[in-house]
DNA sequence: TATATTTGTTAGACTCATCTAACTTTTGTA
DNA sequence: TACAAAAGTTAGATGAGTCTAACAAATATA
């Protein structure tokens, strides 16, 4: 199926919200157009074309819910942005913060051989900068992080695997306080009264905000470990 | 200057059409629409968009130039979508044939950084898979193909160093006879009727017509020589 | 339950890029 | 030079994607 570059976008903000994400299989139309950047009126007219083509079940006033025609290319639109951020990255020196704008572009090259070519350049890699799951070419992802540095309790360690957005102003700021991939964190304490965490990474202390804290994923200390895991760092 | 796609498009064929074929500074209606694959109507509405944002010369009935403004784009465009195809072919083992639809989609990101650490990757290379020449990051050109196989008499040798038509059937069409870029190529004979040419590659012998012959960029022997060239082979 | 708030829809308008059909200007040739 | 052919322009229409403003439905809350 031909795909418009909107169309795209549109099916890989619903894989996202309603796939990604879990425990939640549907999506409003406030809730995309937040998402998107465009108003809820965009929305709702881009929801009868993407039913007429049978890629979202859709009723008015319903819930949005991608098909498995919708699943397959949003999750598509998705693996070629993680696999453009990672060959810019490994590739090309860009850094972390510098590449999310970029493969919002490149993830609409329309060509199969071109991105499962460039899956073999990069040695079919598993995570993209930021820790984000790479879909394989069949649109599976193994792994989903749930637990967030948010979700520690004070003295407990953890690693950072992943971030939720990735927004350069965000990334940013998680390199200010030492932090990056693969970096462990020690919980010190969290305020009772504003949810402010002190933590230490490589010997440095940092107080986050919980809005920060609820941006980067983590696992627990068995799952560094390789243990089996109590609290489902993995999904 | 913030351009659209379309923008970029037009740009690029006026540069190639007034331009890169040197000898012809402006470019009709006509002729850009064709080389576009849309009507002149269309090409006659842009006309004015362009004009209106002063990256060509034109008043009504006239002839199009570019100004330095959109000869400075148009270039870019150019020089991205050659860098592209270089790299699709050099590191993404892409056949010559396959990478000038990708590039068509490929040329149109917009990123700076990118195409400049695209090139340092590429370890700033000179000619594209076509041996076309790719210019370079001030949007110089130094060499221009000029002479072609049909410019050649019997019994000359000359050297094949770029393709004028870059469509799949044509270069396939190309290793059918057995030639590619750098292949050095005998004229045995012309025949008078019909220009067919009688050529030898490799020890195979092929006849060509002009059509074909015409698309086909020669040096002579002089320049594969590395002496001074009396026909202006490298313009 | 009644009402306020949130969520979602519709109507009408705009821009961009494209088309067809009809028209005008320029050019080339008899 | 006259006129036919070629080249170029205009008017009006379409479809995609977006918006604002007004409206309707669903949900939360008092
Ligand atoms: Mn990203
Ligand atoms: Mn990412
Ligand atoms: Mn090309
Ligand atoms: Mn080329």
């Amino acid at each position: 199926m031909v795909l418009s570059y909107t169309e795209e976008n549109y099916l890989k903000a619903l894989f996202q919200l309603t796939r990604e994400t879990l425990e939640k299989k549907e999506a409003g139309t406030n809730e995309l157009a937040a998402h998107l950047g465009v108003k809820p009126a965009t929305v709702n007219d881009m929801l009868k074309k993407l039913k007429d083509k049978k890629l979202i079940d859709y009723e008015k006033y319903g819930k949005i819910k991608l098909t498995k025609a919708g699943e397959k290319s949003g999750v598509e639109v998705l693996r070629k942005h993680r696999l453009w951020e990672t060959f810019l990255c490994v590739k090309l020196g860009f850094a972390w913060d510098e590449v999310h704008e970029v493969a919002e572009q490149l993830e609409h090259i329309q060509s199969s051989k071109l991105i499962e070519k460039l899956d073999k350049f990069l040695d079919y890699p598993e995570f993209d900068p930021h820790g984000d799951v790479i879909p394989n070419a069949k649109g599976e992802m193994k792994i989903k992080y749930k637990v967030c540095l948010s979700d520690m309790t004070p003295g407990e360690r953890c690693m950072m695997v992943a971030v939720k957005d990735n927004s350069a102003p965000f990334l940013q700021y998680v390199i200010s306080v030492g932090l990056g991939i693969n970096n462990v964190i020690k919980v010190i304490s969290r305020n009772a009264y504003d949810e402010l965490l002190q933590i230490e990474v490589e010997g440095k202390v940092s107080s986050v905000s919980r809005k920060f804290a609820d941006n980067i994923f983590v696992v627990c200390q068995d799952c560094m470990k390789g243990k089996k895991c109590k609290k489902g760092c993995k999904g």
